[in-house]
DNA sequence: GCGATAATGTGTACACTGTACACACAGTAG
DNA sequence: CTACTGTGTGTACAGTGTACACATTATCGC
């Protein structure tokens, strides 16, 4: 921790002193303020950095190496937004309302995020990748847990509560991540662009409704 | 009509003849063989279509209108394979099993298309646009309907066998498509890439279970 | 048929990207 | 102090989109 950074963009000495993390956040920034991933560009993370292209190289493979590390931080992202919302949900309720709440505190805060970081939440998903490794801190909120968990959080708490038989437990994150992701997507680039944010509110209301409606017990 | 192209990418005249075309079906082949939007490359396609790299601007304003063009052309494949999947429901049924077939009939085509072709499904979908100008004969199937319109069609059948209220039946495209959409892309980038096809369609039918019962009337 | 004009394809050029390779500097272990 | 290892630099190359001037061909008015 020797350097001098000045703060200013510039830096006096060889070593950065924290590159990596400085390249993610210029990721990040890049993939924002671009609108998806596609904005995310070693080279300029590297300007941003102040630093030579080639440096990103000792701490990122390759472009999609970066890549990763800013999807990463947009899941991480996506699963504070969510367990923001859930923290809002009343757990002094009875079993049901509470179980109620919370799968669908994880429908809003994942369509919120969608809608304020369209840029991340684009980067989040549109990047196939490994497919192992997806439970690791880097994709998790302060929870520990990446939006993933939470939602089967959720959907366990449904089924102490009665809502929901085992069997339509079973597999039901993804029935449940179906209809809103598939929600997000239509808000963000779909046709419903440009849909006022209390009418995006109502549909996801209505889609909240369809997922409760289709997976649980009706009581 | 007066290039000899002699089929074996060559050509002697000095005129293409058809290069829009052409560039287009090259677009199309590297979005499919690229696996979505990103590999659409202008000099690419013009190689392929044996022209020098700024024809393209003679018939393309850059890139992205390409790209564009590309994407009208999947979303008419989507509409195609909708259609498809529409034809094999029994018209002589009674109505209200042939109003549901037809919903059930846009969802499998729906995933049907998004896994046979997901570069193109990638394409059709990753790309945010222009928003006006969807209902285009250049988006459109056989019927000259495009994939919403086709949503549509099948909706107005469950309204008419009277599946659901005229209430319900506001903005329904939007909750459908949410689930169907959201559970392709899960499908071909999510977690569930690399499910075995009979595990996609027994997911398919959940998801389209639960669009049922939380859209239409229960009886 | 013939010349003007519009449509279409070519050539050169530039800025930008990712990344391979050899080198320079700085911190650490022996 | 000397190696060695980790980190940042410089140069280089292939690939991309696209702007500009130019060449070739098709078409239209005569």
């Amino acid at each position: 921790m020797k350097r001098d950074k000045s703060e200013h963009g510039k830096r006096r000495s060889y070593h950065h002193g924290d590159l990596k993390q400085a390249l993610l956040e210029a990721g990040v920034t890049l993939a924002r303020e671009g609108g998806g991933p596609d904005a995310v560009a070693l080279r300029e993370a590297t300007r941003r950095a102040g630093v030579a292209p080639n440096a990103a190289y000792r701490h990122y493979a390759s472009r999609h190496d970066l890549v990763q590390a800013v999807r990463s931080a947009a899941l991480a992202g996506l699963a504070r937004a969510i367990e923001q919302e859930m923290a809002g949900v009343d757990e002094t309720a009875d079993p049901v309302r509470y179980a109620r709440d919370s799968l669908r505190a994880v429908g809003t805060g994942y369509v919120k995020f969608a809608v304020a970081e369209p840029g991340l939440f684009r980067t989040a998903f549109t990047v196939p990748d490994d497919l192992q490794g997806e439970a690791v801190p880097e994709k998790a909120g302060r929870s520990g847990m990446n939006p993933f968990q939470l939602l089967g959080l959720a959907l366990d708490r449904c089924l102490d509560a009665g809502l929901m038989s085992a069997a339509q437990r079973q597999g039901a994150e993804f029935i449940a991540w179906s209809a809103v992701h598939g929600l997000a997507m239509l808000v963000i680039d779909g046709p419903l662009r440009e849909l006022p944010p209390e009418a995006v509110r109502g549909l996801g209301q209505r889609v909240l409704d369809m997922v409760e409606a289709g997976l649980t017990r009706n009581l």
